[in-house]
DNA sequence: CTCGAAGACTTCAGACCTAAACTTCGAAGG
DNA sequence: CCTTCGAAGTTTAGGTCTGAAGTCTTCGAG
């Protein structure tokens, strides 16, 4: 009589009682905004990540070629500044580089006015890429807002940027590694 | 004249802005709502981490104490059980434990019934730990919401779980590896 | 009662990241 | 000019995770 169908992870309802439970004084609604929060982040890495690997990349390509589209033209990053908007180290992006201008996804030249300096650039294969993955994700991300209407989505979204300000006002810094895809 | 103080990272307008720039047909509304929540989670992982490093633990740590403490009475679960519930393999856990055991955080022992079967329990300096670290959690997430009155901190989380509940809906399968700490 | 299959954990090899040391080039000062 | 400092990238060492293979235990079929 296996009554336990399966320990698994507990839903987002059994872990706030779990927390009532084991901590009295946290208050229910900051804990679900925040474990919401979390969870939705996850989930939704999870599904970026079966995107991009659709498209034959991984997550982290994914992500340097976003920055470079998003920079503008001429579409050309030194590997540090790459480095700065991802949330890694320099170290991380020259490895990260080797791999994608093997795959041929964005070039690596020296800037012929500063031989010290490195100019990653995107290319034709990188940029389709890009753009087919952005389409994926848009369907995505349109179906995760559905049951949203209009005037939810302007709110939920004028709350995340409020919040987001508040964070980073108080760590102005900005480092942060980890996930990130947004 | 160095009119380029710093290439840093955009702002979320001004990637929202890129966006529109560079692929129409973009829904600002969604790109802000899912932009905002890839920031702001990463902004919590980077608190969190803070935090626990003071504690002398990791963020990784302090999410396998967590897990125990939520699962309840008897505070003990087995290494696959805690592998599923922080998204990672079984092998990470093997390692993660080795580390705990070492630091005093945990115990493993095996089932005496079963002795296959391991089981992980947490110390009273681990639990001590856990405590320590969710009350300056609960400060950094009450600043957080603090710009939000009650009945919008509601709001924020129905809307929340409801982004979740449809996100689950779709990817039943749990796994999620990434940042977790929620 | 014995054997095969399944389950639970561990071990091993490979991938990717961080932190720190190192290399090279360019710019400012004597 | 020559020297020294600083900036940009790369290299190296070490750590954690994944995926696959391996080990040990238990349980059911014959």
């Amino acid at each position: 009589m296996a009554d336990t169908p399966g320990p698994a992870e507990p839903s987002l309802e059994e872990q706030i009682a779990a927390y009532q439970r084991e901590f009295q004084g946290l208050d229910p609604q900051v804990e679900r905004v925040v474990s919401a929060l979390s969870r939705l982040n996850r989930r939704m890495n999870v599904a970026y990540g079966r995107q991009t690997a659709e498209l034959g990349i991984s997550n982290a390509e994914w992500e340097v070629l976003k920055a470079l589209v998003l920079a503008g033209e001429p579409y050309r990053l030194g590997p540090g500044d790459l480095a700065k908007r991802l949330g890694l180290t320099p170290a991380a992006m020259t490895h990260r580089i080797d791999r994608m201008v093997a795959e041929g996804l964005v070039t690596r030249e020296r800037d012929e006015t500063n031989r010290v300096r490195v100019i990653v650039g995107i290319t034709e294969e990188g940029r389709a890429k890009w753009l087919d993955g952005l389409r994926r994700a848009t369907v995505f991300e349109e179906d995760l807002l559905q049951d949203l209407s209009p005037a939810e989505r302007a709110l939920l979204g004028e709350m995340l940027t409020r919040l987001l300000r508040r964070v980073e006002e108080a760590q102005p810094d900005a480092g942060g590694r980890l996930s990130d895809l947004d």
